[in-house]
DNA sequence: GGGTCATTTTGGCGAAGG
DNA sequence: CCTTCGCCAAAATGACCC
């Protein structure tokens, strides 16, 4: 709310106020010329109105109203379009009558001695009728006069009608009350030819400092080339100006809050405006700060929202593999496993009987199987789970028992091989730290899961570098949980210790062996510790019996691993990269580059 | 009475248009 | 070049307040 945007405002209302009255204008002057005509006295007075008149006459009659009303309904309006467009109007009159308009400089110097050019006679006359007025001096009064008559009629109506608008009708007013007066006394006057009269009538209303500047402004509305026509002129539109310029100030003042009202002077409402534009301004700046604060926090929300998500679909695919795996690896069982396993098959059965899910082709069934036997091993070493031999897969070494009571007695760790990067090292699942070549690596005695070349990634067991180590942990809570913990955190399967059935069976691969836990730990596992065991070496013996590799252990869990593997990509596509969280086992796999599974 | 503020008048200047 | 218009500044005046 800048001073310049109201006189803009208030320019542009002038503008259309003018455009308008511009069209009205002529009809206006043919009029008034027949009226000066008419009326006894000369051309002089009419012309001279023309100002005053066109501004009354547009106030009351035509077209007026349009910039009555804008004064009126906006608070720039009121101020300065009305008097402009009066003016305007006036001056287009005055060059019709341009002789007329030269006399009433001439009245202005029996008003004031300035103005003594122009000393027609009417022009006396009206400056002895304005006299009288409450500012005689000027000259402006005694052109009034001339103007008058013709404006007076429509004047008086209009101001009064205005004034009750608006505050700034009603101000102009008062400032220009002699201009509205006065025509309406010289109308009287006018007609009857006697000055007196009018000025009389004049005196009372104008007696503030306006009238005379208004009638000035009549005669000045059409610039003459006499120096006391060009005064008037001037000096009605510098009020004009004046009055623009203190309503600009008046919106200003109601623009700004917190001023007071009393002891407001222009140069205070200039300075109160200014502490407010910088106000605004400082709390636009807040706002937008704000505003960026609270889009970068929407833009972060909205990224963890969509990681959350992508994780919990990736584990949706999961948990719908598992599912898979369980299915298709129950009859699998149900045929090969041996009796050890019973009860954490008794749990997978319930969950497969729960989980109607497709069975996965041949491919499933042989991952779990290369799960099982690295959870013997893993097993087997701690007290808690002792590896069971009775399965015909070997995995169950008295390596994996003594490596799990080097580490750790009662928990199997199980160090997970390294990254699925090193595809060149032959994976070989070893219940074993790498420090001790399994006999798990024993492709004889021990079941070596190792992918091809072409699979870097090892499941469930470390390479030589990291001694993986299976350890069932007997977990501080009654839950035992056994984690299968690649030594380079890869993963970790917690295994409950002790008699106590394995609840969970977590993995936490924390590089590459998601993928293929999932696969080896696709089937439920809920047992005691030995039935974890059995059901293992169950698992194993399946995979034996069922992979499509040779008969041999080792080799066999080998080839099955990888045929498995490639199988499980190859039909099961959405596995790869994703981790596989079976709910049953408890076995959480993040998200691997696609890899086999290598078993050391 | 002096100070402040608002108003008016007057003169000048520059820009725009004829 | 002249006229018109708008703006500005100075001077004068009046009103109000202390």
């Amino acid at each position: 709310m800048s001073i310049e945007t109201l006189l803009e405002a208030a320019k542009f209302l002038e503008f259309q106020a003018q455009q308008q009255q511009k069209a009205r204008e002529d009809e206006k002057e043919k009029l008034r010329l027949q009226h000066l005509k008419e009326q006894s006295h000369p051309n002089v007075n009419s012309t001279i109105h023309i100002n005053n008149v066109s501004k009354a006459e547009e106030l009351h009659m035509e077209s007026r109203p349009s910039p009555i009303p804008s004064a009126l309904s906006p608070p720039s309006v009121p101020i300065t379009v009305i008097p402009i467009p009066v003016v305007t109007p006036n001056l287009t009159g005055s060059p019709t009558l341009p002789v007329t308009t030269l006399s009433p400089p001439a009245a202005p110097p029996l008003a004031s001695p300035k103005t003594d050019s122009h000393p027609p006679l009417e022009q006396s006359a009206a400056a002895l009728l304005w006299s009288p007025q409450p500012k005689p001096d000027t000259q402006t009064m005694v052109t009034a006069n001339h103007k008058q008559p013709i404006q007076n009629h429509h004047l008086q109506p209009q101001l009064v009608t205005q004034t009750n608008n608006t505050k700034l009708h009603q101000q102009l007013v008062q400032r220009y009350p002699g201009t509205i007066v006065s025509p309406i006394q010289q109308q009287a006057l006018l007609p009857h030819s006697g000055p007196l009269l009018q000025q009389a009538p004049l005196h009372n209303g104008p007696v503030s400092r306006g009238s005379p500047p208004d009638d000035s402004r009549h005669l000045d509305s059409k610039k003459r080339p006499g120096g006391a026509g060009t005064r008037e002129v001037h000096n009605k539109l510098e009020k004009n100006r004046r009055a623009h310029l203190k309503e600009c100030f008046e919106t200003l003042k109601k623009n700004i809050p917190n001023i007071d009202e009393k002891k407001t002077s222009n140069l205070s409402v200039l300075r109160s405006a200014l502490r407010y534009i910088q106000t605004l301004k400082r709390k636009e700046k807040e706002y937008e700060h704000d505003m960026e604060r609270l889009a970068r926090e929407k833009i972060a929300t909205q990224q963890r929202l969509a990681e959350l998500k992508n994780d919990l679909s990736q584990w949706m695919d999961v948990i719908e593999i598992d599912r898979i795996l369980r299915q298709t690896v129950q009859p699998e069982e149900d045929q090969a496993s041996t009796s050890t396993a019973s009860e954490g098959e008794d749990i997978m059965d319930d969950d497969l009987d729960e989980e109607p899910a497709p069975r996965a082709p041949t491919a499933l069934p042989t991952v779990p199987q290369i799960m099982k036997p690295e959870l013997r091993t893993t097993a087997t070493p701690t007290q808690v789970l002792t590896v069971m031999p009775t399965t015909t897969t070997s995995f169950t070494t008295p390596h994996n028992q003594r490596k799990a009571p080097q580490h750790q007695p009662q928990s199997l760790l199980v160090t997970p091989p390294q990254p699925l990067s090193k595809p060149a090292a032959p994976p070989t699942l070893t219940a074993t730290t790498s420090s001790t070549p399994c006999q798990l690596s024993n492709p004889t005695q021990t079941q070596m899961v190792t992918t091809p070349s072409l699979h870097p990634t090892v499941i469930a067991h470390a390479p030589v570098s990291h001694p993986s180590v299976i350890q069932v942990i007997p977990s501080q809570s009654s839950k035992n949980i056994a984690q299968l913990g690649p030594s380079t955190t890869t993963s970790s399967v917690q295994l409950a210790p002790g008699h106590q059935p394995i609840s969970h069976i977590t993995v936490h691969p924390v590089a590459h062996l998601s993928q293929h836990l999932p696969t080896l730990y696709s089937q439920p596992v809920a047992v005691t510790q030995p039935a974890v065991v059995g059901h293992i070496t169950q698992t194993i013996n399946h995979a034996h019996v069922n992979g499509s590799a040779p008969a041999q252990p080792a080799a066999t869990i080998v080839g099955k691993q990888t045929a498995v593997s490639t199988q499980m990509m190859a039909h099961h596509p959405q596995l790869v990269g994703q981790t596989v969280l079976n709910p049953v086992t408890m076995v959480t796999m993040p998200s691997f580059p696609i890899s086999t599974l290598k078993l050391a």
